[in-house]
RNA sequence: GGCGCGUUGGUGUAACUGGUUAACACGCCGCCCUCUCAAGGCGGAGAGCACGGGUUCGAGUCCCGUACGCGCUACCA
């Protein structure tokens, strides 16, 4: 195992959008090429803005991604005490101050923006010490104030986004511990870093402006830099930054995995958006990737800097979601190994109360040949139960599509009586075989001088409800003998 | 406003260190197959690489400017 460790650090918002998921990908895609340590740590400074029950949607969905991490989950609140202690070095190695400014006149937006536009050198910043800590034995209210060298400039080589340098100029006195003493973002995310040796830090670019305040951190503490790669932001068709209040449920992956998503098909296609395999790594226009391969021809030199586009319609059901997510996902059920697939399969149709035992034991086979009918046309995990459903209940227990009823079976008259001719036929063959059944069905047709393809519609609304689905001539043995004829007699009353 | 970053078909991406008619996937359209719907096969439309200048024999690839977009600009993370 290598010295590289990376970590995860999401805020605690109750569900782990896509961006965040990317994210957690990227470090762990990275974690598992290098051989190094993936660390799952929640940032809840934010002690107002944090549970229980925020923290448990981030780890469901990294659970359901199959992105496991090697140590924690850290809970950043609980090293607040170091965090302090790391705002007091600085405040004694006189890399920090202690600003006594009122908190009304600070929330004061107006005052904000004028100290911001006119760059108003803090008062405070070169109060005497004697003074200032004077000033703090009273009790007098203060933040701890980061204090930016005035002349100067920080640098770091982003992986993916090159030399980044900013004028301290142009980097505020930020503050480290608010005045009721709760240590800010900044300065945990540095204390926790070098806590956790972390050598690369792999998160959005959002994050860029913050990179420089805390690489100015890690040298006041006296502390190696890591390595920085910020990754290009996912944004909504509007090109607007993806967010639940104006996008709703579709950037929670929790939602992909209850729409019946494999959660590999869902890593598959995140991977690609803002990433693509080096030239040579894989075969070239490749886009399937399992995820050993995923982590065999990664590397954060790969990611590049655009951001990208989720590209979905709202309000339009079918397309809900990024077309190409719903491609992979319906070719990940079209063309998985069968075993892989099954177990995914098997909780939903036990959702739905149509899970058997045997489907372990003497149905196996019946059982796994059905999934292979079925899973041509299933575009999620859902439509397993969904249009399976006649395929696993007994006698008549599904619902007939009022569509499919019309076109199929209320086309022809004479289906009133063929249906149940077709149905004394099926029930005295010997030999219910995909080609056996359609020699009995074509023979039907032709001794009554009707078209095949009308037997053959109405049977398979007959005999599932549907008006789509697979080959007849499949469908039919894989129902059944017996639940094939008394389907057909019972859709006789419908016609 | 300030600072930073980005810009290849509708979307995701490709195009070795500048070198033939800019490639692939999704989506879209058409044809074939066909018992339905898909899938599959074949074909097509769709970008001349944001725009304007340069450098060069030659630029999507290098340089400058403009536009547009995005991010950040909290005693949030």
């Amino acid at each position: 195992m290598s010295d590289i460790r990376v970590r995860f650090a999401p805020s605690p918002t109750g569900y782990l959008h896509v961006g965040g998921a990317r994210t957690a990908l990227f470090n762990w895609l990275f974690a598992r090429k290098v051989g190094g340590t993936f660390i799952l740590r929640i940032e809840d400074t934010d002690t107002e803005r944090s549970s229980e029950a925020m923290v448990r949607g981030i780890l469901e969905g990294m659970e359901w991604l199959g992105l496991h991490y090697d140590e924690g989950p850290f809970f950043q609140s609980n090293y607040a005490d170091k965090h302090r202690a790391a705002a007091y070095q600085l405040l004694e190695t006189g890399w920090a101050y202690r600003d006594f400014t009122p908190k009304q006149e600070r929330d004061d937006t107006n005052i904000k923006d004028q100290i911001a536009k006119e760059r108003v050198v803090n008062p405070f910043r070169d109060l005497p010490k004697i003074e200032s800590d004077a000033r703090a034995e009273t009790g007098e209210p203060f933040v701890i104030r980061f204090k930016v060298p005035a002349e100067g400039k920080t640098q770091f080589d982003d992986i993916v986004f090159g030399l980044q340098q900013r004028d301290y100029s142009d980097i505020e006195d930020l503050v480290l511990l608010r005045s009721d003493g709760h240590p800010l973002y900044n300065l945990s995310v540095v204390v926790d870093d070098i806590e956790m040796r972390i050598t690369h830090v792999v998160r959005g670019q959002d994050h860029i402006n913050n990179t420089h305040k805390q690489v100015l951190l890690y040298q006041a503490l006296g502390k190696p830099v890591p390595k920085f790669a910020h990754l290009p932001l996912i944004l909504a068709p509007d090109k607007s930054k993806l967010s639940k209040r104006k996008h709703g449920e579709i950037v929670s992956v929790t939602t992909y995995r209850d729409a019946g998503f494999i959660p590999d098909a869902f890593v598959n296609f995140l991977a690609l958006v803002g990433w693509a395999p080096e030239e040579g790594l894989a075969a070239k226009d490749q886009e399937i990737f399992s995820r050993e391969e995923l982590i065999r021809i990664f590397s954060l030199e790969g990611i590049h800097k655009s951001n990208a586009v989720f590209n979905f319609t709202e309000g339009d059901e079918r397309n809900w979601t990024d077309q190409k997510a719903l491609w992979m996902n319906f070719e990940y059920i079209k063309t998985w190994p069968l075993e892989n697939l099954l177990p995914l399969i098997q909780p939903e149709l036990q959702k739905a109360g149509l899970w058997r035992d045997e489907y372990f034991g003497e149905r196996k086979a019946w059982y796994e040949h059905t999934i292979t009918l079925l899973r041509e046309r299933a575009r999620t995990l859902l439509d397993f139960a969904k249009h399976g459903r006649p395929y696993f209940v007994a006698g008549l227990d599904f619902e007939f599509e009022d569509a499919a009823v019309k076109k199929n079976l209320q086309k022809d008259p004479a289906l009133k009586t063929l249906l149940p001719v077709l149905a004394e036929r099926f029930a005295a063959m010997a030999d219910f075989t995909h080609d056996a059944v359609e020699a009995a069905l074509r023979a039907v047709a032709e001794e009554n001088g009707v078209k095949a393809g009308l037997l053959i519609n109405a049977t398979r609304t007959a005999l599932t409800g549907q008006s789509v689905g697979p080959s007849l001539f499949e469908l039919v043995p894989a129902i059944g003998k017996q639940r094939a004829a008394e389907r057909l007699r019972h859709a006789a009353g419908l016609v």
